[in-house]
DNA sequence: CCTAACATGTAAACTGTTACATGATTCC
DNA sequence: GGAATCATGTAACAGTTTACATGTTAGG
């Protein structure tokens, strides 16, 4: 059996934290894991169609009227793939895409005064992500901890860090260019 | 005309900052935005060719033997064309895939021994992280300053900082669960 | 009654990577 | 003479997004 594509371990994480449907599971992914790590819509439900063949999830018919839909659980095969995906330390990597960098990056053919306007762009960009986290993620992040959940609310930490880190990098610079 | 893929501009910008053939652009790319921006060889090549086509850059042949060669230089349109697209504040979004983070936010299903070995990885390759900008970025960074181009500095500033954070994040969190 | 949110699904398009092939030059 | 680095290029593949299509249920 191939390994799973890493689309697959999210679904299977957040069936564990309580999705139900494909469309759960967006929801979720939207709220919480966003930041960080995104999937769409079209990924989710070819996905989870195949782990259901491989056993690792089991679905269930419950249509609305004549609307075909299907609740799902994870397996305990499910489980255990999860947890030795999740053990194996060896693939920590991450891929930034960061167009705001980029640009400051080549920012040197602009004007002083257009470098200034951009850096205070990325600024307002990480104050609405820091807006977001602490409005929308944060309330859920602290329900998972409340139900015995801890590290959702760490990974929520971690990316408030990085953020303010941005934030702040990017008011030092705007002092620096004014 | 059809808006150019971001790759392009990172062509068109790294031609600026002195690259001239395609294999200086990749290695530009991954001594410098690697960590924020990549670009795959194989896309170098046909998008020199189409900047050429559009105008925006010029390429003449400087074969080596044999072998074929071509050395390019940004005309005057293609430097507008980069000046346009950094100028554009509309798009400074970003979209990272943190594969430590999906991780941590999923570990409550394992024991917490092994959530402490999974942040002190995390922690590692932020340290790996950093070593390489300050022992590989910097050099090539501070050397663009002293020619003139600031920004690159600043950038590669970020990049510290945002790695900082996510060092003493993990730090914080190994006590913490230790 | 209408809109928003719930819910599933597919086809096509796009983007990007991997793997391979080729050959020159420089340094040990 | 062999390895590493310079240098270009393509074909196949994998991964992801966009756009569309469809229908239900709950609330104002």
């Amino acid at each position: 059996m191939a390994a799973l594509p890493t689309p697959a371990y999210v679904i299977l994480g957040m069936l564990r934290l309580g999705a139900r449907s494909g469309y759960d599971v967006k929801r979720l992914v939207d709220g919480s894991t966003r930041y960080f790590w995104t999937i769409s819509q079209a990924q989710i439900y070819p996905l989870l169609k195949r782990l259901e063949d491989e056993g690792l999830v089991r679905g269930r018919a419950e249509p609305r009227g004549r609307r075909p839909r299907r609740a799902y659980e994870l397996t305990r095969r499910g489980e255990q793939e999860l947890v030795v995906w999740l053990r194996d330390q060896h693939d920590v990597g991450y891929e930034l895409r960061d167009l705001g960098m980029l640009k400051l990056f080549f920012a040197d053919v602009l004007e002083p005064a257009e470098v200034l306007e951009h850096v205070r762009a990325m600024r307002a960009r990480a104050e609405q992500v820091l807006e977001h986290l602490d409005r929308d993620s944060q309330p859920y992040a602290a329900a998972l901890r409340d139900a015995g959940r801890r590290h959702p609310l760490d990974t929520l930490r971690l990316g408030i860090a990085l953020h303010q880190a941005a934030l702040e990098f990017c008011t030092t610079l705007e002092a620096e260019l004014a």
